[in-house]
Formats: C-alpha cells, structure tokens, sequence
RNA sequence: GGGCGCGUAGCUCAAUUGGCAGAGCAACUGACUCUUAAUCAGUAGGUUGAAGGUUCGAUUCCUUCCGCGCUCACCA
C-alpha cells in the first residue's frame, strides 16, 4: 500500500524527468509503419543477410515488458496485440538524450522506437533503436514478470491487467469475439434480421426466472431488467418479421456458479413457418459452424474430454428415453415409458432415485411434468459431454410451446447439452392465444403456491397473439456457454470480461485510491 | 443460505512441536555497449485480512467477523 504509493510517486517524479529531457508526457499519437504482429509474421523467417540488405527501417510501438539495461546499452522488449519484440538501445545509435530516456523507462511504459531491423548473437529479431518516443507512463507496477498475475479475484476485478499479463486470457476473448461473429454470419446468411427489444420490461417473462428490478423515475415505474427477449421477438413475428434473431444480454436474479452469471448473452431467433424440428436442424448446424469458425475444426480439448461437434457425432433421445438410458444401476431396474404416466409412479421413480442418491429435492404438490423434468436434471445431465438434443418435455415447465398432437402432457421442445451443460432451447412456438392465457393462469397459480419464479400474465403479449402469430420455431443459444466449450474454460467467468463481483473493501481502498 | 478450503512484502510463495517474519521477482543506489527469468554489489519494503481469547510467548491453537475460491441447493 505504502510502497505503492511509493512506486507510483517515484514514477511520476521518472515522468517530469522524461518532459525534461524534451519528450511529451501524453502525446497525441504515434506513427508506425508497423505493428509487432506485422513485423514478426513478415520478418521472422529472414535470415541475418537478407536483413542487412537492403537494410529494414521501421518504426513500431508498444508496451514494455522487460527491460533490461547493461551500463550505456540495453534491451527490452514490447507487446502489441499479445506479441513480443524485442528492441536494442545503444548510447551510440541513440544518443545521450536517448539514453537518458531510456533509463527512465519502467516495465509497463508505452513506446514509440525507429530503427531497422537485425538479428542479434542469438538470433532474436529485434529493432536496432536509433529513436525512441516516449508515449505513456506506468505509474502501477506490473504484477511479477516469472508467475504473472495468478490471483483468481485479482484477474477478473482488474482484468486490463490480466490482458496485459496472460495471453491465454487474450486468446479466449478473441475466440468469444469470433464466435458472435459466426453466429452473427451464420444468421444474416439465413435470411435473419438482427433487432434490438427491450431490456427494461414492464413484466419480466419469456422465461422462468427471478429478475432484477429497478424503477424509472419521471414515469414512477417499476421496471424488470429482462429474463428473455422471446415475448418482444414473437410479437414481431406477428408484425410480419419472419426471421428475427437478437444477440444481447438477459439478467436473472439467482447464485453464481460455474454455469452461472446473473447477466449472460443469448443469441435468440425464431423462424416463421418452421416448427422445432426444423429449428433443431439450424441450431445443430448453427454450433458445428460455430466450432469450426473458432477453434479450425470439430474436435475440441474440454478439459478430460474431446468433444467431437462435427454432424455425425450428435445424439439424440427424448427426456423420457434419456432417463431410462441413464438411470443409475444402484436405482434398481430401469423403469419403462409408462412409469412417466401417472403422478403416483413418478413419485416411486424419486424416491428409487433418491434411495441410491438422495439428492434430489420433491415437493408432491409440484405437477408431475415438473417432477420429471427435475428427475431428468439430477439422473441425466451431468452424462451429457458429448453433444446430445434431448426433445420433448413436459406441458408443466413449458409454458410457451406448442403441445405434442399426440401426448397434450408434452411438448414440441427440445434442448441441446454439452460439456455437461445446457447450451441451447427451442420448440414449436404456442401461437393460441387461449391457450396462452389458460398457460399464465396455470403459471399463476404455481406462483401462488410459491414459485416466484413462475410466469407472469402478459395481456398485451395475448393480445399480439390475437392477431394471428404464423407458426415458428424460436430457439435461445447460451452464449457464454458455447465460449467455454470453445475455449476449454471451466467456468463462465473466465469467458465474461467483467463478472459481477461483490464491490471492493469500500473504507480502506476508498480511501487509498484518494491519495494516489 | 449450507459444507470444505484459503488469506504472510507490490507480485509468486516459505517459516520445524507455539519460540527473533524470510526468499525470488518488482522497486531504489552503484558497476556493466548482444541481453533475454541478464549478471554482480548494496538498500529499502510487514499492524502476517480484522477483532477478541488461550499462553511467558501466536503467522501457527480457539471464537467471531470480513474477503475470496470450490462445492451443494435455486436457476440457463
């Protein structure tokens, strides 16, 4: 604390130093002829002859690294866009002035050299400084060059230094930036429109969640941070925007954990005219593109385990299929479809269940659809590593999809897991308003027994309907998720820039942070 | 919210059974014109997360609190 201070003190005293010797402090801008990257992926193969002639003069900036001064030369090395150069500084190509300068120079600083390139005794490419332009200060000292910034709160509370420090962490951002691409070019070439709904929402719904609430002052409103953009997306289905998807953020008021973070990024699109077979089919290829956009190809490291994204790989199995397939041999013999009929033998599968592995909540007053659905959690999800669709689930936990013809207790819906997580939710869209609403008057009395996370009515969503919704697909794919299996990351704050973290020690860092 | 674990210098980590709080890097001073974890010599840096307790003596044992991580529950 003191010896930050300290530190930062010292620096700026080095930065009056460096205004004295004729240099700007804060200079605008910097002209380069290249970028690090640039030099190293044109330059890097030639050899010490075809740089002397003809000689390769170029001026490049970034951030110092290392530093490492030996009486009257040096050498350094700078980063940019996560790569590393190194540059030699001699008394007798830069001058007095520019040594001067650059025994000013801490690791961190920011700088500008001219020069041209050679390869030293060992054979390193490196920049032969004839001048060096200081362009801006570290006043915070880096965190240790050998082990770096390792300190889990510390990477994601500063994650600028994490960027600076850790190239990994920088690679797995721009994988991220890469995959919302791909799905961005994968939506726009099938015939998408991108749109924007709202993300403060008088009623929260579209999903089954607890939000976030704040309030609008000069309307004396209380608003919902939203859960889900499906209600606004279908409204503009019925508006006559076919093909709609949104990439935007949605906020759910729950715990943390490796799968969770109370603000995450879906992409969510519906399709007119396609029930959720079709959708299915787009989302299973929506993700193999995806995982060869990113990572060059369908074979993908997730920790122990290989995910192989590429078609032929896929499962599928119904909810009902996946528990039988999965149900774990300390449970006694597998039960058959039929068990899922009725709410009595339903129950005496828990309770199997719950002998061999009691951990499985029940409540006997939640519908049966709902108690299947939590069955399958606890008995199938965690086998779930390679891709797998499971499809239909049951009317009592989804309220917003068309039913089965056939089975009116379930549903046209389907999810898509990975890596031992849900990635992605799609079904035959509910366009009957009737049934829509008798769907909210059921959702409603399961809030009165309890469950505040059950829906809401949505009147004027009902409405919307009333004018006649075309039959769709609509989907929502996790997008934070996707990135972690892309990126090997085993939890999604590792793919989240700033995860929501409790706020600082306020009184002594407060005041710290005043006297710097 | 429950369970487990962690918290020592700016960073990464030590400290024997409870016995003088240490190292490397970073920093500062000096030497060094091909180094790359540069090297060499020296200097400085700490309320051991906080409060209380046991003890002649606590970084170490106990209690409470704070923070973080993992995990379980609710959720995607």
């Amino acid at each position: 604390m003191a010896l930050d201070e300290n530190i930062y003190q010292l620096r700026r005293e080095k930065l009056k130093k460096i205004e004295a010797l004729g240099q700007e402090s804060y200079p605008r801008r910097y002209h380069s002829t290249h970028t690090i990257p640039q030099i190293l992926s044109q330059y890097g193969q030639k050899t010490t002859e075809q740089l002397e002639s003809p000689r390769v003069n170029v001026r490049v900036a970034g951030r110092i690294m290392a530093i490492r001064l030996m009486g009257k030369a040096g050498f350094a090395h700078l980063q940019q866009a996560g790569q590393r150069l190194q540059i030699y500084v001699k008394k007798d190509a830069v001058g007095e002035n520019g040594l001067e300068l650059y025994k000013l120079l801490d690791l961190g600083d920011h700088i500008g050299v001219s020069g041209y390139l050679f390869r030293t005794r060992t054979g390193e490419l490196s920049v032969h400084v004839e001048e060096i332009t200081f362009l801006s200060k570290d006043l915070l000292p880096l965190p240790e060059k050998w082990h770096g910034l390792t300190d889990v709160e510390l990477r994601y509370r500063q994650r600028y230094v994490d960027l600076i420090m850790n190239r990994e962490v920088r690679e797995v951002f721009l994988k991220r930036s890469r995959l919302v691409q791909s799905f961005r070019h994968f939506m726009d070439s099938h015939g998408f429109i991108e749109v924007e709904t709202p993300m403060m929402q008088p009623i929260a719904g579209g999903a089954v969640a607890r939000p976030f609430i704040t309030h609008h002052k000069s309307l004396d409103m209380k608003l919902y941070l939203r859960i889900a953009p499906e209600l606004y997306l279908k409204r503009l289905t019925v508006g006559g925007l076919d093909r709609v998807y949104e990439i935007n953020r949605n906020f759910r008021n729950e715990g943390l954990g490796w799968r969770w973070n109370p603000e995450f990024t879906m992409l969510e699109f519906y399709q007119a005219y396609a029930d959720y077979r079709e959708v299915m089919e787009l989302t299973q290829n929506l993700l193999t593109q995806a995982a060869i956009d990113v990572t060059g190809g369908t074979r993908v490291k997730f920790g122990e385990h290989e995910i192989d994204w590429s078609q032929s790989n896929w499962q599928r199995l119904t909810m009902r299929q996946a528990i039988l397939e999965y149900w774990p041999e300390a449970a006694g013999t597998k039960p058959q479809l039929s068990d899922f009929a009725t709410h009595d033998s339903v129950r005496i599968l828990v309770q199997r269940f719950n002998q061999a592995r009691p951990h499985m909540a029940y409540d006997p007053n939640e519908p049966t659809g709902k108690t299947i659905a939590n069955l399958f959690e606890a008995v199938v999800e965690e086998h779930l590593v390679q891709p797998t669709i499971i499809y239909e689930f049951p009317l009592a936990v989804s309220p917003l999809s068309k039913k089965k013809a056939d089975e009116p207790d379930w549903t046209e819906r389907w999810e898509i897991f990975a890596g031992q997580m849900e990635l992605s939710n799609g079904f035959s869209e509910l366009n009957d308003p009737e049934d829509q609403r008798s769907r909210f008057e059921q959702q409603l009395k399961e809030r009165e027994r309890g469950d505040e996370e059950a829906h809401q009515m949505d009147e004027d969503y009902i409405r919307a309907l009333s004018y006649g919704m075309p039959p769709a697909g609509g989907v929502g794919v996790g997008v934070d998720r996707v990135a972690m299996l892309l990126t090997d990351s085993h939890t999604i704050r590792d793919v989240i820039l700033f995860p929501l973290l409790r706020p600082e020690r306020p009184a002594e860092d407060a005041a710290e942070r005043s006297l710097l």
